[in-house]
DNA sequence: CCTTAATCGAGACGGTACGTCATGTCTTGGG
DNA sequence: CCCAAGACATGACGTACCGTCTCGATTAAGG
């Protein structure tokens, strides 16, 4: 997915080779100005500013914004790592702990950010889909997999439906407040809808750290 | 909110009237435009040229394009009418039906084009919660208060989050896909969420309407 | 020549009309900026900020530098007027004071300033002919026939060569010196080469006026 | 005003020599370059890729194109040698065999391309004139000096103007046509022009040759 | 009826941001 | 140390819009 993979054409390397600290300023700078400003006000001059770099060093590596943010993604490690504590319980607490991880906030910024330009840039969609919303599903789908293996799951539960609660309500709720959802609503998702719907009863919270989902 | 609203001060009003039916077409045009090319994209040129109408006779009325869009969903009406069956079964399958109905699913588009903008401007937001999500979750909330009055649901039922669950994940559906949701994935969510998280078991869909949530 | 003659659509006049003041800001910051940086350096650009005014004021009239500078040119009056004394020799010395006055000094400078890029731009060569060079020729020979027709000249002498002195000489000392030659000059030309030319004795000059041809 | 002349201190030459090659190959494509694009834009790039070389090789050499032009200029051979048959109709004819040969044609092609840029380049304008100009008129000069000396010329003649009078009119006449002068128009040029001024009668020339001075 | 005044569509205006391109300098690997 | 190739920061160019301003024409209300 990178633009500056030789791949195959192992040319002689003529002339002065790219400085791969500029790769790395420029994608650094696109995601910056990318929570800052949204996809559709991001220029390319803009990144270039903010990378400290020339226009054309820019667009000698990527020709076109969709591309350089696509590849601005996938530079950003899943917010989830493979998670298998033995038990549901342990593995969603894990979970819990991963969603709302200072990385994680910052991709659900990322992800508001780009979310509006989606139905107009196809491989905006597919890049974000397979770079942010995959890996979690995965993860999660794996994590009650393994769960009804054990016998832990009754049979009618819609796992598909139950892996993708958690990052679509943390999401929903970064669009509506404008700051990313913090430890105590990611709770509260598990909490109140996650565990009943795995057959689970609910587990309340404490007050204080109850929140609305829109506020 | 509307701008063209004489207040108190109703001077003998010389010169010609406005045109009432400049304000319906700008309104239209700016929803339309609004869908297609996304809040950053449009422009108030823009507008005026889709309702076929001068740049000055858009900015007589309204002086930002803020303003324009807050106005323009002001003029929506909401997607979900007051819904009293007299049992909470019967409700939920109004609410399913509003849910997925076209008037509603052009609701979804609008709310996606305009939701990366709402980080950055708070204005729009606070409109945005006023007029899509406060009205959703409002009729939700007296469905359940209501259940709840009637004995049909526990103590422990989070209330608040259940009325948030189906509009929260109907949009994310419409964002993830680029296309609002249909009945069909409204119908799984309150089967394999909404009707668990309420105490209920949950009610499988059959094979041909089922979704994964993200495609 | 003018690109705003609406000729014979005369519509409607729809919109603001343009404002003529910038037609000719426009056209005296052309002619500023062509002689002090040549026609290669000229920018539009260039001239819209040495006009103040817009780009877009400047694309909407003329779509190229070279239709600008073309029709700069045309604004220019012609550096001679019609001439006729009654005798050779007075005619000579209107042409020579019309050759070295201020208004033909510029457009002497005009001249130098766009001559190199016409081996590169066949409409350019075609105006400067039609607007500069043309006219001086044909006073020129206008005088010429009218002398002869009064049997001031003999039967042998090359006109049309005869013509081309002053302004091809003028033009040159104005190249080669950088600065447009002045009177001293243009008695010297007609003093040491058209009189003789035209079958005159040469008539010298005073000492103190004496100018090499290329210093 | 070559810059690669090692002047005094012959240092013990370290590293690889200098590739005089590269100095031909250098000043070769800055000539065609400035025939074909003007002096205004050439680019030392532009030259580094028409010699094939890469532009730290050109910048070694000279550092502007200013200098790189000059040295260009100063490679060029002189049109004229020197001439003396021992009359003045055999020298000038041997002038005007001169003043049109392809050489002296190229010459006036470099003249054309550089001399809008003389106004605001003092350097190329002392060079230009000591390398085109000052050689033609010096040659001329001595011709018509002996033929004074030998009692051919009366003493009114002005000389200067006189020897300036055939290179001026054929880059006047390269400027006015984009093409070179040919034979013909020297041999007119002596005929109408240059042998008045020197008080011989004129000399007409077959109509077949007769052309115009600005066509 | 006729004046007055604010409206309307259209488009010109100054300004600005964009992507492209060219310039001169710097930095590779190789001779 | 030279050479060809080309990456680099900078900046100018022509384009495309933006929001404002200005035109002739239209339309109602007040005299």
């Amino acid at each position: 997915m990178e633009s500056n993979d030789t791949v195959i054409t192992d040319e002689p390397t003529r002339g002065r080779p790219r400085d791969p600290s500029r790769d790395e300023a420029i994608i650094d700078a696109a995601i910056d100005v990318l929570v800052r400003d949204g996809y559709d006000r991001l220029s390319m001059e803009g990144v270039a500013t903010a990378a400290g770099v020339g226009k054309a060093t820019v667009y000698r590596r990527w020709s076109s914004k969709a591309e350089l943010v696509i590849d601005a993604m996938a530079t950003l490690k899943p917010a989830i790592d493979s998670i298998d504590t033995g038990s549901l319980e342990g593995d969603i607490e894990l979970v819990v702990a991963a969603s709302c991880s200072p990385h994680s906030q910052r991709l659900f910024q990322v992800m508001v950010s780009i979310c509006s330009a989606l139905p107009r840039e196809p491989e905006l969609l597919a890049a974000f889909k397979t770079r942010f919303t995959e890996p979690r599903i995965a993860r999660m789908t794996d994590i009650l997999e393994r769960a009804r293996g054990r016998g832990e799951l009754g049979p009618d539960i819609d796992v598909a439906m139950a892996a993708s609660l958690v990052p679509s309500l943390m999401l929903q709720r970064a669009l509506m407040t404008g700051q990313p959802a913090g430890r105590g609503y990611a709770e509260q998702i598990v909490g109140s809808v996650l565990l009943p719907v795995l057959g689970r009863p609910p587990r309340p919270i404490s007050t204080k750290d109850a929140e609305t989902p829109h506020d």
